[in-house]
DNA sequence: CGTTGCGTTGAGAGGCTTCAACCTAGGTGG
DNA sequence: CCACCTAGGTTGAAGCCTCTCAACGCAACG
């Protein structure tokens, strides 16, 4: 066991754990005492990955299923030219494809942020879990959906919001994520992302990104400093952005 | 049985089957002939859909899992001004989501560019197949890891390509998808599509979509009339759309 | 033969990009 | 401890890619 996460299993409460993938689970399903503890095991052996460093590199030969316990990484796809599109921020809690090990090579990166906690475990070992234990099953998979709906809803935002509404947008989908696995405070988290990474997630160039976050800082939206974001107006920024969060599929 | 597709099994040859589930799979892995039948069979009772119509509605609780045979289709989300961004091009062989019984609600719509054949299957059928076939597991799985390839291709799409590019990528994505399911005659293909549909597909303005594939067929690289595509020169137009099969992961 | 949906064209406007410079903070080495 | 260096944030100016608005043509259809 190379890192111990969270409070131990005797201090555990429902959906108040700290381990994000249980967080997350719970925000699908409901889970029994043993289907927690198995959640917990399947964290194991945690590596610990520097900020800005890749995990994935397009045109691997993907290994075992990635788990993000802690930081923030992004999956990417890049042009010849050297343009570079993030697809998929991953937030605790979040996994890689279930089954990317039936794939020859990988046709996109994932690298992070933030220095990460991750883990990295064996197909085996994950369906031995999902046979044992169906709720846990059934949490993943529903977990694999709202990947999906996400990749859908991003779709939509870069083509046909305004600059500044897929930035609110954005902000939006990140607190709730977040809140979820019990990484926002209040309003506010943790966004270690350059302004030129936000460029290349939301289709801008770098300098309208800057100039559009001053927007939402002017309305009192939001702030942005030190890699943390505050969201002032919540109403508001969802209202901006018409967001709506039923596409991430979380329980009331 | 509601309708026949294709040939009888018994002059089924490999990787020539007219049923695009069959063709589909058979890009993925090799099937034995017990797997083929199994194929054929859950594409049971078929039913015809008229052209543009709702297969789907957003905030509809999910029915079986859909399978389209025939005729292409899409996924779309709307805003509320009245905006619409297409997510998804379905095309014989592809089906929705495998497990979105598992949801409560629809969080996008699935409507018809031209008539349909497709197919509703119950979620206990398919497991059942799954389950006594895991080479069409496997295959199913496979189609669906690609499913989000292309949404993440989609997004690179629509993020940094210019106008003309991304209407070259999606027309040589669509080139391919066909060819695998034998819906593609040399290079051309039927695109039931009108230029406000692609303009909702890629984020454009119809204007701007117009003067796009104009400059394409002045180029000579493309003709589409009469919902009809005829792909020229295709090196020509993946080099325009810097198109890379890769993530379709078709073998060889 | 009017209606309707779709493709086409023109003109003007604007959101966003590009290029380039400058500023600031944090880290590093002498 | 300061000087330098670098990454990232900010600002200005010019331009263009794409949008909006509006009109018109054409073919299918009842």
């Amino acid at each position: 066991m190379a890192f111990s996460i969270g409070p131990t299993v005797a201090t555990m409460q429902a959906s108040t754990s700290t381990n994000p993938l249980v967080r997350k689970a719970e925000a699908f399903v409901s889970l029994h005492e043993g289907a927690r503890i198995a959640m917990e095991v399947i964290s194991g052996p945690v590596t610990d990955i520097a900020a800005h460093s890749d995990l994935v590199r397009e045109g691997d030969k993907p290994r075992g299923v990635l788990m993000i316990l802690n930081g923030m990484a992004y999956r990417y796809k890049k042009r010849t030219g050297g343009a570079r599109q993030i697809t998929a921020y991953l937030v605790p809690g979040d996994m890689g494809d279930l089954d990317v090990a039936l794939l020859e090579r990988m046709d996109h990166g994932i690298a992070t942020f933030s220095a990460c906690k991750v883990a990295w475990i064996k197909p085996e070992t994950l369906s031995g879990i999902r046979q044992s234990h169906p709720v846990i099953d059934r949490a993943l998979r529903i977990g694999t959906l709202v990947d999906e709906a996400i990749l859908q809803e991003w779709i939509m935002n870069i083509g046909c919001r305004s600059a500044i509404e897929r930035l609110a947008h954005l902000f939006c989908e990140l607190l709730m994520r977040l809140q979820v696995v019990g990484r926002a405070f209040g309003n506010s988290y943790a966004l270690p992302v350059s302004q030129a990474e936000l460029a290349d997630t939301t289709g801008l160039s770098n300098v309208h990104v800057n100039r559009s976050l001053q927007e939402l800082r002017r309305r009192g939206l939001i702030r942005l400093s030190g890699k943390v974001l505050t969201v002032f107006d919540f109403p508001a920024l969802k209202a901006l952005a018409e967001f709506r969060p039923g596409y991430l599929h979380l329980a009331k």
